[in-house]
DNA sequence: TATGATTGGTCAACATAGCTGACATAAATC
DNA sequence: GATTTATGTCAGCTATGTTGACCAATCATA
């Protein structure tokens, strides 16, 4: 069985010391660096199982999460939240639409666009994959309780790409940040 | 500024209070799982243009990130922190140690042990690489203080499966959890 | 109305980084 | 001596990203 071995050890002060941006030790920066990586590969682990099953992948997923979050969202607008070519997308979505999780209609205002929402299907598998994925936040969450997620939100936030954050706080308004 | 909405009560709730979970629902979970999506992505993008200037990928970074964090670790050892297969491994690895910026010498006890370790090629750039990570982290944790930084631990540490818990368990003895 | 920009799609080729399976070698262990 | 362990290697497959070129339908406007 490989483990991690301890870093270095350190002066290591007490965890209460009143002293400003203890937390900025290299050792607590290099903690949460890994902490994110495994947090999130765990994270989107079992997600990958479902879809894996399915014949499909983590690219699928997220079209999957971010079309049933906003249903009728053109194209432009996928691509402008996933950052990746349309090239790529078109490979994945091309795919769901012709299994049947996605379908497409023309835009009314403007018909070059090709509206995206999700099938009868594409519904029952984006709350099935959404489920364990929250039924792991709310695990985490109630663990640590409102303060720990609020601290959570926040540092995650201010991790993001400024253009980012300036995307997000248009979709969530009424949030901190 | 837009409303801070209250997240949870400060001290932990009674089971039974109408107030428990506020934080758990839906939407916030929801959240939970784009943010924690979005900053992944961003985080890694800095880091990801320097590899990839020098001909390197993701995958070359976490064999250098922990090379550099744990020096003289046995493939076995890193195979258990990565959880890839050693094929995957021995694809990047060896192309690391063509570059050198990873060399290999024979375990001491077990003669069968490759440890590994930075060449000063690879200390520098994993310096670089660790930099840039580690400026975005500080950010992040200044803008926000410790407690922000103290839920934000806690948090992603529950978002762990549990045998990767009990691995960092080991690994940061001192620190909360 | 003619022109140019926008939205979306497609084909081809390539790179990275995961995977499985089979097999090899040296060293340790029983 | 036989078996297990640590590591490496070959071959091939898959998923998901990339560039570049090109096309069609539609929209906006000079």
């Amino acid at each position: 069985m490989p483990t991690i071995k301890p870093l270095s050890p350190s002066a290591s002060p007490a965890p209460s010391s009143p002293q400003r941006g203890l937390y900025l030790r290299k050792q607590d920066l290099r903690r949460g660096i890994e902490l994110l990586f495994f947090a999130y590969r765990d994270f989107t682990g079992e997600a990958d199982e479902i879809l894996s099953e399915l014949g499909l992948g983590r690219a699928h997923h997220r079209v999957i999460y971010f079309v049933g979050r906003q249903p009728d969202m053109t194209v432009s607008e996928l691509l402008g939240i996933l950052k990746i070519t349309k090239q790529s997308l078109s490979r994945v979505l091309s795919h769901l639409i012709d299994t049947g999780y996605i379908r497409q209609t023309p835009g009314v205002r403007d018909k070059r666009q090709r509206l995206l929402a999700l099938t009868d299907k594409g519904v029952a598998l984006e709350a099935k994959l959404t489920e364990v994925q929250c039924r792991r936040f709310a695990a985490a969450y109630s663990a640590r309780g409102g303060d720990a997620v609020d601290g959570f939100v926040k540092v995650l936030s201010s991790l993001l790409d400024e253009d980012m954050r300036e995307q997000l706080r248009r979709q969530y308004p009424d949030r901190i940040d």
